[in-house]
DNA sequence: TTGTACGCGTTATCAG
DNA sequence: CTGATAACGCGTACAA
């Protein structure tokens, strides 16, 4: 097995120093075309790769992004990490993707390890961890962006919505359809913003009607499919049954329709189900999903060119917020009379 | 903004040499427990992390696996990075992931970017792909192995399971329930050696029966839920009606019944429909679908294995092949009579 | 426009 | 068990 090429061999064989083609490579308009191309030729010929390490050592920099998500297991970030990931490579800026699982420990553990790799920039899912993981951030001056989660004076680089609004807007719209009986199946709130501010926000609606959740009337649960169908099962043998089930996110949703299902009723005449993200899960549900529309993909896009600025420090946009829609379709009806 | 601290730093506070600080970071046990606490303080006090490229550069690894995917955009390949990742954390080593959107240019380049960032070890998905590449990971000495995809006589390290042989028995299935009006809605079978074999497998079952699957009753698609439901539309037009509609994967399967439904038609009555990979999807759709379970979380694990086997050049086993099971739900039946 | 030469932070070898 | 020191491959002032 031949050692790796250098730029040394490649210089040696175009006939040029290895100044030359370091130039080629990053700033090719500083170089004459001719000895370029001979230079280009030598690179072709030896199949040359820059090495990573090198290049890091020298230039302080990466050419790399990092992204702590909670997990892949279900499709609620892949779209919008493959939108970050296609606009961070036009940049010829390679993802670096972990997995927390949830876990804020797991998660610190994460975003170590991307700093230890060098990563020229980390984007973060939501707001709530330790102060101390800020305070690393910001000593190592590594840019990072929060996503999925937004308020207006948050105090770092975020892109993401209004959770708490969105979760808001679906509860008032339940409520106008006539439910009085209103159960949610929340996701852990505990060190998760988005799931808590979900749960706020279905608060907020009800108190506008005098209403408020029991305990006994919300559940939170992971984000999977059984959790989702247990937590339903539980809340629908209570009396009087809920009208609607209020989800924190589709894949719970599915979990809810599926137990309503198991249970021998049906959906919506029996029970609404709602649920939050707008994945491709909601359209092959039966019946489609009503859920709240998620920009997946506008967001990774803002997070990368964020993260692309090379002002960012002093940007005046540091904080981006989009807005959510409301998608009716066949899960949400008006309660039976 | 301080400039990040240094092997010499946490070596002058702790009053040793930098080797030492190095040995105490990567073989604890070769430094006298004394001088290993102070190095320790010393590191907690910097908040010392070793620098990626530096380390890179002097020991010529990375501990770091790349893997190149079709697509994160749906949960087919996720449970199995995943696992992949799990199995690779327990060894201190990170996954890049990166994606390729089924364009084979595309995933030469991502290969070649990964090659460049000097990953250690490369999960392919599938074993098509042009020699040239194979040849430069040969060259490079890059270990590599092969998921998704087996074959007794693969040339390379491979992790999968016989797409031909488990749709073959899908679809003897299929057959054997009586079905005679088979139509097929596979993934786009160019470049793609499962999606290929996945149409074999089917076509050797009717072959037995002898029957085939004329061109009008084979329609290929991407693997999204759109594609699945156009081409369903189009194989449920024809006279006669086919009874079942095999799908290339479960994406394309929901559609199908996305499909179906919306034609007035009922599944699994009117017509049948299967899928293939066994993805949480399957569980949410009604009817459940009846699908080809595939080991994901298996295979992530033993490519993991593979990878971080340092003898893998000359191992014995290269070539790791997974059981599948055939899970039969509500979607198939036997044809009304 | 091109070359020379140094430094980046770490590991590994070799003495001690 | 520990220290000195030579690589490792590349980018970039600075000089020519």
């Amino acid at each position: 097995m031949k050692p790796r090429p250098t730029l040394e061999d490649v210089a040696g064989m175009a006939g040029v120093s290895t100044a030359t083609v370091s130039r080629v490579l990053n700033q090719p308009e500083r170089v004459r075309s001719e000895t370029r191309s001979r230079v280009k030729a030598a690179v072709a010929h030896f199949d040359y790769t820059p090495h990573f390490g090198g290049r890091a050592l020298a230039s302080n920099r990466t050419n790399t992004v990092g992204a702590v998500i909670p997990t892949m297991e279900n499709a609620i970030f892949a779209r919008g990490l493959q939108a970050l990931q296609e606009s961070l490579a036009e940049e010829a800026v390679t993802l670096v993707v972990a997995t927390a699982n949830y876990d804020p420990a797991r998660e610190a553990d994460q975003i170590r390890t991307l700093l230890g790799r060098g990563v020229d920039g980390l984007v973060l899912i939501g707001e709530a961890r330790d102060p101390s993981i800020y305070a690393m951030l910001e000593r190592r001056g590594t840019p990072f962006v929060l996503v999925w989660s937004w308020r207006a004076d948050c105090p770092w680089p975020c892109v993401g919505f209004d959770n708490r609004a969105a979760a808001r807007a679906m509860a008032r719209r339940v409520l106008e359809l006539g439910h009085r009986q209103v159960a949610m199946i929340a996701g852990i709130t505990r060190d998760n913003d988005r799931a808590t501010a979900r749960v706020e926000g279905v608060r907020d609606a009800l108190r506008e009607h005098g209403l408020n959740l029991n305990a006994s009337r919300l559940i939170e649960t992971p984000y999977n499919l059984e959790a989702g169908a247990a937590a339903a099962r539980h809340l629908l043998a209570a009396t009087p049954r809920p009208t609607v089930i209020v989800c924190g996110n589709d894949v719970i949703a599915a979990g809810a329709l599926n137990a309503v299902r198991s249970l021998g009723l049906e959906a919506p005449a029996d029970v609404s189900v709602t649920g939050f993200d707008d994945i491709d899960l909601a359209l092959v549900l039966d019946p489609l999903l009503t859920t709240v529309h998620v920009p997946h993909r506008r967001m990774g896009e803002a997070a990368a060119s964020l993260l692309l600025t090379p002002h960012m420090r002093n940007a005046e946009v540091r904080n981006v917020v989009f807005e959510t829609t409301l998608v009716e379709r066949g899960s949400l009806a008006p309660p039976r009379k």
